[in-house]
DNA sequence: TGTACATCAGTGAACGCGCGTTCACTGATGTAC
DNA sequence: TGTACATCAGTGAACGCGCGTTCACTGATGTAC
């Protein structure tokens, strides 16, 4: 039964918004075209209609999972009046952990990290651009220098979250797995500019 | 044609340290049985005379990969006199990038790190175990503090070398992914104890 | 110590299954007159 | 505007392939006497 032009525009993006959600839930490999199709509501012979192959799907569910993350730390950034405010809130919402071992649900670099530097130069340039997105929100929260190390202080925290997710996931105790957020949470963030999270105990030098 | 027992636990373990390196590498989903066994000199049949099956490999594999990732920490350590040039050359052996493509190609945080989270009890247990090993030799080169901060500092280390090495593994574009690698170093190790690399243009104000 | 037999490490073929992909088919949409 | 036909989105069955796993077989190892 064909479908509309614009129906089936709809369709397609449905297909990679799930695709995004899927792949970072399950991993690339684990999710198969038939699963995919399956959760956005299609059998699976129709997908071919609208994608050469699966890994065409991988790539602009990568650049719809980056656009997306770098969204929300926009608008984590956008709730902190001062820059300070900003970053921290940026930081609280990615390290957030309602479970730790659901940490950033939404990051493609935590969901499907070690995937994606085996995917193909298409997705891991669509995996650049996001990371360069980041690192450009972020660095506008993070001045007090020149550009340049604003940039590279944004790099440094964005490379912290991912790896703090990323273990945050792996490790098999809640506890652990928590704590190890909460400290990277308190060395990204300037004890004075911290809200309610006690301080360390002993604050001790700048590392 | 059957085996002595000292030749079948070599079999067994050879098995095992091929699995740990084929994984890191290639990924364990991406990573066959048999291709593990063909790596090993085996034909596949034989797996199941050592494994259960594909998932005790893993574990194994894991913990493997875990205590070897471990050892070239400790070994790094040793090379520094004191415990600031210990924990330089940790940072600078763990970053240090061939091919930023390529970096940290022991650590299984980094090859496998997203699946990792997708692995059974067991082997997010020896994952669990690794990076509390990781964090406790670290943890000894990062004092100036009481325990409880050495630590929590050693698991910040940690995690950025962890996102810094993922994120450089994806990055498409060599100079963007050196330059990543980089800025974590300047900013994991202090200005005033770094050796070679050049010091950021503006030091500015502690973070 | 020597012999006879059970064990089992390793081989290679085979198994069922799920994957990515293809295809014949359906019927609503788009288009040409 | 109405009609006749080509297009094509979506369906469901089927394809070849590689995966994890099993199995009959071989022959050296280990063991019981």
């Amino acid at each position: 039964m064909r479908r509309s032009k614009a129906d089936a525009a709809q369709t397609r993006q449905r297909i990679v918004e799930t695709a995004a959600t899927e792949f970072r839930r399950h991993g690339i490999h684990a999710t198969g075209v038939a699963e995919v199709m399956a959760a956005a509501g299609l059998s699976h012979g129709g997908f071919y209609r609208h994608f050469d192959s699966k890994s065409v799907l991988v790539t602009e569910a990568c650049e719809t999972a980056m656009a997306a993350i770098v969204h929300t730390i926009e608008q984590s950034a956008a709730q902190g009046g001062t820059r300070e405010d900003a970053f921290r809130a940026i930081v609280q919402a990615y390290l957030a952990c309602p479970t730790a071992g659901e940490a950033a649900p939404e990051c493609p670099f935590v969901g499907i990290g070690s995937e994606l530097a085996r995917t193909d130069a298409e997705t891991r340039t669509a995996a650049t651009r996001g990371f360069a997105d980041m690192v450009e929100v972020i660095g506008e929260q993070v001045g007090g220098g020149d550009a340049d190390a604003a940039r590279s202080r944004a790099v440094f925290a964005v490379c912290a979250m991912i790896g703090a997710a990323t273990v945050a996931r792996i490790i098999n105790d809640p506890d652990l797995a928590a704590t190890v957020l909460e400290d990277v949470k308190a060395h990204l963030i300037p004890p004075d500019t911290r809200s309610r999270a006690p301080r360390r105990r002993t604050p001790k030098a700048s590392t």
